[in-house]
DNA sequence: TTTTTGGTTGAACAATCAATCAAGTCGGGT
DNA sequence: ACCCGACTTGATTGATTGTTCAACCAAAAA
């Protein structure tokens, strides 16, 4: 099942559907950043959606090793981890001059009507983000109110991410995304501070 | 300038494009819509990008009667416009089973490459939406922290906005639209409890 | 050696896309 | 009556889209 051939498509296609989008990729930018011809694309994917389950499925099957993994590199406190995790995108806006925002998020706003198998994979993406960003919260339980829910929190830090990209990319000003983080800080600082009201 | 037919066009675009997004829609799609022929669309619109400014000009101008008169209805406290507005979005993705998200934001998302016009509306539009929102946080300027950054907090709200729509929309579970505007609640009632500290 | 299997090549296809344009309609102004 | 400009009609264009397919290749299996 698996081939040099296959893997050089899916990982053109996720750069592709990154910068473009899925609509605005068309099959023969595969084809032409692969050096590959169509007949070979069609021996490994029945059609172009499949590429994107491709795709969407290494994205779900990668998030350590291609997400986590480097923006935690360095950093052990759990909060800390969250801020890591969101200077990452950061630094892709700044670095791809806005080009690159959140591959997840942006097919998840550009595809109205998707296939079943579509939706639940962008959906799992997004759950196994909040998965991590709850780990993280859970590892830091001890710092939180005692009966904070969790998952909501993790949940809105996601909100945080897509919403600050959006805005940042959009202005191209990436203040707009350090204002988001910045009130996203102060409101984790209440809940800290909560916490040490309960203690005392 | 203006005419039944180039409106009856920027209707059915600003509808198709909510739905659909920009470039699943086609031309013909607006032309079958509409009963117009396609002559008749390019003698007011040079091409298929400019029916889009027209629309996220109308959306620019008519962000009032076409957004805030209706949400704000019989609604007077400043920070409940605030969730009202909100739910004005919760109520369209669940009369729409979860088709209608924020057009602008999922324009912001679709348009990768942007025309430099288009990108300017789009900024324009979230501004604007900023905007009545820091005009509620304005009016109630003496529940709030003395020192608070209105203009980021609103900002924010966006986010809250455009993310809790982003991940309810895929998950299709209107829960986490909610538990995203919860969290955003707990952070305001936070912030009003410090201004009760400041005050007394 | 022959067959089979997994993969490649690239021309070709039908459909759809945005856009064009010459011809026509119609009402108001002169 | 005449013309003019605004608008409409709808066939047509050329480019691009996703997809198909028969021929081809190489290496392993029989």
């Amino acid at each position: 099942m698996n081939s040099a051939t296959r893997d050089k498509i899916i990982r053109t296609a996720m750069d592709l559907f990154w910068v473009k989008g899925y609509n605005s990729t068309s099959i023969s930018d595969i084809l032409s950043r692969t050096q590959v011809h169509s007949g070979s694309l069609y021996h490994f994917f029945p059609g172009k959606q499949d590429v994107l389950i491709a795709v969407l499925e290494t994205y779900r099957d990668e998030i350590d090793v291609g997400l986590l993994d480097h923006a935690w590199e360095g950093v052990e406190d759990p909060v800390q981890k969250i801020f890591a995790l969101l200077n990452g995108y950061r630094t892709h806006l700044l670095t791809t001059d806005y080009q690159y925002g959140c591959p997840i998020g942006s097919l998840a706003l550009e595809l109205h009507e998707p296939d079943p198998r579509v939706r639940e994979l962008i959906d799992r993406n997004f759950r196994n983000w909040v998965d991590a960003v709850e780990g993280c919260l859970v590892d830091a339980a001890d710092r939180f109110p005692r009966d904070l829910d969790r998952r909501a929190l993790a949940e809105f830090i996601l909100t945080i991410m897509e919403g600050a990209i959006m805005q940042a990319r959009t202005a191209q000003d990436i203040g707009l995304f350090d204002r988001n983080v910045e009130v996203l800080r102060e409101h984790l600082n209440l809940l800290m501070k909560q916490r040490e009201m309960q203690d005392s």
